[in-house]
DNA sequence: GCCAACGTTGGC
DNA sequence: GCCAACGTTGGC
């Protein structure tokens, strides 16, 4: 199993919103990088949801429900893909960019060294820290 | 194929 | 609201 990373603005779509929805598209994705990440998303794969912009902390964990499938938003034909996730649950403790930054383990993340990347890639022993740290 | 100009993201 | 960092576009 992966272990992933996406970012939304809050008042775009929060992970509460995810929540009352119980899955969603996660669509709309225009960058290469992340574009690559979804293709390679399985089934059952766990992603962290981060609030970026206001709150800057990671809020809960969803899981995708449904592989990568042409997005349907998408006019051109560069290959862009959906994936459909579904709400996991809430950290008990939210983790802030601050506490990234300040974790050494966690010093190498994606989240500290590419901040625009909208899909990141995080290991098992990120996801793990990052779980302990959240008190889960 | 290079690179300047431009647009977007996201932290501050 | 500002601006640095990054990605994309388009002229040459």
């Amino acid at each position: 199993m992966n272990y992933w990373l996406i970012k939304s603005e809050p008042y775009v779509y929060s992970y509460d919103d995810l929540t009352h929805d119980k899955k969603t598209s996660w669509d709309g994705v225009r960058n290469y990088a992340a574009r690559n990440y979804m293709r390679e998303m399985k089934k059952g794969d766990q992603v962290f949801f981060y609030h970026s912009n206001e709150g800057k902390q990671i809020v809960g964990i969803a899981t995708i429900s449904k592989e990568a499938y042409p997005d349907p938003t998408a006019v051109d034909n560069k290959g862009w893909v959906s994936v459909e996730i579904k709400p996991l649950k809430k950290l008990k403790k939210f983790i802030t960019l601050v506490d990234v930054r300040v974790e050494k383990i966690l010093s190498e993340m994606e989240l500290v060294k590419n901040s625009r990347l909208s899909v990141q890639k995080v290991s098992s022993k990120e996801w793990i820290k990052i779980l302990k740290m959240a008190g889960e």
